[in-house]
DNA sequence: CGATAGACCTGTTTGC
DNA sequence: TGCAAACAGGTCTATC
């Protein structure tokens, strides 16, 4: 469900209700979605009475730093939500509880694929995907000159933008739209773009998440914000989920074809 | 090194 | 209508 853009939305709502909040205690309901189930009781206990101090987002991953440098690091794969109440909340996939000073935070997620864990500083490196992220898109060093140095070998670009340790969140719905609005097919090599075709690309990116953001993310079924509240980007997409359908712009039937095992979905005539 | 398939789960949509 | 297959925003692993 979620890419940078919802994951953002997420955090955004938290980070008032989180910051300067105490941790009194932590329920366990579905102990495979902590990462080291192992060390469940650690888990359990070692939030007691902390006090968190931010709430952040690192690629796809949101990451709640608490006192003694403990980081809460989350990650909502496909229908993970992350969600604050002051009131008790009836959830059908509720994964993990934290009881707060002020009010409750809830994991729900439908499929189980989303993960918890509990790290100090120096163990951050436990946590792969985390350690491994490139740079964040939205970020001023993300550049036609990053992009340069990261090439390597011919696989297709939309494989090249959806691999985190290149692009930190980015996903299957925003890599499609990139593509889309910097007018490339998505199964072009990566090592035939030329500078400006790299250039329209990475501008083509930024501007797609920014979009997103303001709209609050996009909301298909699962994905809400931190209040439960749905995202409204779905109305703005060009092409992600409209294969068959014809293209906004030239009219050309989209085609919906699979690249690097991901469905996606272009225009054979705007994107060359 | 890369590309591909399968695994992890549950719910919804599609196709015969 | 009914049921089985296909599919879904994401990673991780094994295998070639």
């Amino acid at each position: 469900m979620p890419e940078l853009p919802e994951v953002e939305t997420v955090v955004r709502g938290l980070r008032d209700k989180l910051v300067g909040n105490k941790v009194l205690g932590v329920s366990v309901l579905n102990t495979n979605t902590i990462k080291n189930p192992e060390d469940i009781s650690r888990f359990e206990e070692g939030l007691n009475n902390k006090k968190i101090q931010d709430v952040n987002r690192r690629g796809k991953y949101i990451v709640i730093l608490l006192e003694d440098y403990m980081h809460l690091i989350i990650h909502l794969r496909m229908t993970g939500q992350l969600l604050y109440s002051d009131d008790n909340l009836e959830l059908t996939h509720l994964r993990v509880v934290w009881n707060l000073a002020k009010g409750k935070l809830y994991f729900n997620d439908i499929r189980k694929f989303g993960t918890v864990s509990l790290l100090a500083s120096g163990e951050l490196e436990k946590e792969k995907g985390y350690w491994s992220l490139g740079v964040e898109p939205l970020d001023d060093d993300f550049h036609l000159g990053y992009l340069k140095g990261k090439i390597k070998g011919n696989r297709p670009v939309k494989s090249f933008i959806l691999d985190q340790s290149v692009i930190a969140g980015l996903g299957n719905i925003y890599a499609d739209e990139s593509l889309y609005l910097a007018k490339i097919l998505p199964n072009r090599p990566i090592n035939t773009l030329n500078e400006f075709e790299l250039k329209s690309l990475s501008g083509a990116i930024k501007h797609v998440l920014a979009q997103s953001i303001k709209n609050k993310g996009t909301t298909f079924s699962d994905f809400v914000d931190s209040y439960g509240g749905r995202g409204s980007n779905q109305n703005h997409l060009k092409v992600y989920g409209r294969g068959k359908e014809n293209c906004y712009e030239c009219g050309t039937t989209l085609v919906k074809d699979k690249i690097g095992g991901r469905t996606t979905v272009f225009c054979l005539n705007c994107q060359k």
